[in-house]
DNA sequence: AAATAATATGTTCCCGGTAACATGGCAAGT
DNA sequence: ACTTGCCATGTTACCGGGAACATATTATTT
C-alpha cells in the first residue's frame, strides 16, 4: 500500500542513467543531451515525480520557504499584506508557510519553533513582543527576520510598517480641531500597536489640555465587541462625543449599535477606526479611518527579507511607509 | 557569520556522549541515566537546540505536518474551520501548513505540489475541483486527503461538510412560502459550491412554477461587490422582491446599498446570505442566513484525516454535518 | 559464584538531491 | 597525428535524526 514516492533514482533506473543526470535535467536541461532529455521526460510523465525538499534542507540547510506569522488569519488587514508578500516571493521561487498565533506570545513561540524545524530561510512576524525563548531561537537559527506593521517598538532586526502612535495622534488632533470635547479611546485585548495608538491619543489630548478617557476590553477585537461595548461606555461616561476605536471592526460594531439606538453620527457621537476596512467605506455614514499601506508593507517586508536571505547585511532597522487619514463622514 | 545551527552531535560533543544518547533524552528522557540528563539539559540550555525535521522526513518520509488549503485567508468562514482543525491536530502533535490559492485551480496545483515537496502527511482541501495534475500528484504521493465544505461533488477520497444545494433549496422554499414572487439568485466568480447553491435555488423555483432569475458577477465575492451589484440588478429586473445571495458578504453589501437608497428590507426587497457572518447578525435588519457548522467541519475533517494517516482504511466518503436556517428579519 | 536480567550507552546505516570532482569520447585546432 | 578542450555523464560524499542491533556495566536471582 504505502508505495514509496518515486525518486530520481527510480526515473534514472528506467532510462538507464544515474540520478545525477536526471537531477541535471530538472535543474538545467541544457546540460543534458537532447536524446536523453526526451527519455527522461517520458519516464517522468509516466511515473509522476514530486520534488522532494528534504535532502536539500538537510544537506544545504536551505528550504526556499519563508515563514509568515499572523495573529489571526481572518483579519482582512493581513490579507492585503499577504498579497504584497507573495507578489515578491512568488516570482523569486520562495514558498510561503503561513501560521497564526491568536495574539499569544506562547503560541507564537511554538509556531516559530515549528517553522524553524522546517528550516525556513526567513521569518516575517506581525508581533513586536516576543518571549525570551523566541528571541533565543531566532538568534540561534541565524535566520533573517522582518517585523511588520509597527515602527515604534525596537525590532529584532528590522521593522516595516507605519507609526501607530503618530496615526492615533493625528486622528485625535483632527477631532480636537473639529471641536470635540470628550474624546474616548476604545482598545481591546491588545497588542503593542493598540497600546501605541493609545499613547498617541493620550499625548494629543494632553497637549490640548483635555482629560483622556480610555476603555479597554479584555476581549479580542471584533465587530460584535464594538457593538456590545457601546452601552457600557455610555453608562460610565454618558457625555463622550467622540470615540477613537483601535480598529475598524470595533468602530463598525459601535457604529451599527449607534444606529440601532437612534444615535446620530457624528452629531451625537463621532467614531473613527483604523486600517480602512472595505465595510467601513461602504456603510453610511462613511467611517473615518487611518488608511494604511498594507500591500506595500508586505511587499517591502518580503523584499528586505529576500535581500538579507541572499546575504545583504546593511539592514535599515526601521522602514516607515506612512499612512493617510480618511475623514469620512463619521467625524 | 552563517554559523550552522546546533545539532545533536554538537550537544553530544560537549557532554562527551554520542548523539544517540542525546536523541534518546529528547524523545524518552527516562531511558537516559539521571546524571546524564542533567548534563545534556545544561548543554542544550547553553547552546539552544532547535529541532530539525529534515532528517526524519528524509529517512522516514513523515513530517508530522498537515497541509491546509483555503481559497482566501481573509474569509472569516475559514477562520472557524481552522480553529476546528487545530483543536484536533494541536494535541496530536501535528503542525498545520496553511496555504491559499485565490480560487484558482492552477494555483491550487502549485500549492499542493509545494506542500507535497515538504512531505506533508495529509491534506485538507477546500475546493472540489482540481486539475488533472493535482489528482495525479495526490495519487502518486499516496497521502490521505479530505475535502471540506461541500458534500455534493464526488470527493477524491472523502468530503466533510454540508449540502450546499439543499441549503439553497430550503432557503428558497422559505421565501416561496412567505409569498415572494420574483426571487433572484446572486452569484459571483464561483466555486462549485456557489453553483450547487444555484442549482438548489433553481430546483425549488422550478417546482413552484416560478421563473428563475440568476445574476452572476465575474468578480470575486466581497461586500463591495454586493453593494455595487444592486443597481445593475434593479436596472435589468426592477420587480424582483427577493435576492438569495451566494454568501453573507454579498448579502451585506446589498443590504447596505438598499438602506442607502431608501429601500425597505424586507418589504421592498428580501435578502438572504450564507454562513452566518457575525456582521450579518448585528446589522439591522438581521440578515437571514444559512448557519453552517464550520468549527465542526474542521474538527471532523482533521479527525478523519489523522485516522487515515495512522492507517485507518474504512473511509466514509461523505460526512454531512448539516446546517440551520436563520430567518432573521431580512425576509 | 554463576547465570540471568536489566540498564545505559555505542555503532551502523538509511533516506535522496546535488556540489564537486572525475572520466571517457569526440571534435576542432595546429 | 597529436594536443587541447568541450561535452555528456558517472562517482563520491554530505547533511542529521533515529531505528535496529550490539555491547558493556551493574543488579538480581538461584
Amino acid at each position: 500500500m504505502k508505495s514509496k514516492r518515486t525518486s530520481l533514482q527510480d526515473i534514472a533506473d528506467i532510462v538507464g542513467m544515474t540520478k545525477m543526470t536526471v537531477s541535471r535535467y530538472l535543474k538545467n536541461p541544457e546540460l543534458v543531451a537532447p536524446s536523453s532529455r526526451v527519455q527522461i521526460e517520458t519516464a517522468i510523465n509516466k511515473l509522476g515525480y514530486i520534488p522532494n525538499r528534504a535532502p536539500n534542507i538537510l544537506s544545504k540547510g536551505k528550504s526556499y520557504a519563508i515563514g509568515v506569522l499572523f495573529p489571526s488569519i481572518s483579519n482582512h488587514v493581513f490579507d492585503e499584506v499577504l498579497r504584497g508578500i507573495e507578489s515578491i516571493t512568488e516570482p523569486a521561487g520562495y514558498q510561503i508557510m503561513i501560521a497564526h498565533y491568536a495574539y499569544s506570545e506562547q503560541l507564537e513561540e511554538k509556531r516559530i519553533s515549528s517553522l524553524l524545524s522546517f528550516h525556513v530561510d526567513g521569518l516575517i512576524l506581525s508581533e513586536s513582543v516576543h518571549t525570551q525563548n523566541t528571541l533565543r531561537m531566532i538568534q540561534g537559527a541565524g535566520v533573517p527576520v522582518t517585523e511588520i506593521m509597527d515602527t515604534r517598538t525596537p525590532p529584532i532586526q528590522q521593522a516595516v510598517g507605519f507609526d501607530n502612535e503618530d496615526a492615533a495622534r493625528q486622528m485625535t488632533d483632527r477631532l480636537l480641531s473639529k471641536g470635540y470635547q470628550n474624546i474616548a479611546y476604545i482598545g481591546a485585548k491588545g497588542d503593542v500597536r493598540d497600546l501605541a495608538r493609545q499613547r498617541g491619543y493620550e499625548q494629543a489630548l494632553k497637549k490640548s489640555g483635555q482629560e483622556s478617557i480610555v476603555f479597554r476590553s479584555p476581549e479580542f477585537t471584533s465587530i460584535r465587541l464594538g457593538s456590545e461595548i457601546l452601552d457600557d461606555i455610555l453608562a460610565i461616561r454618558p457625555k463622550i462625543d467622540a470615540a477613537i476605536c483601535t480598529n475598524d471592526d470595533v468602530a463598525i460594531g459601535m457604529l451599527v449599535s449607534c444606529k440601532k439606538k437612534g444615535l446620530r453620527i457624528p452629531e451625537d457621537l463621532a467614531i473613527t477606526g483604523m486600517h480602512g476596512h472595505e465595510m467601513g467605506q461602504l456603510i453610511s455614514p462613511n467611517l473615518a479611518s487611518v488608511i494604511t499601506p498594507r500591500f506595500k508593507i508586505g511587499q517591502v517586508a518580503a523584499q528586505q527579507l529576500l535581500l538579507r536571505i541572499n546575504g545583504a547585511s546593511n539592514i535599515e532597522p526601521f522602514i516607515d511607509l506612512g499612512f493617510e487619514i480618511n475623514e469620512g463622514e463619521s467625524i
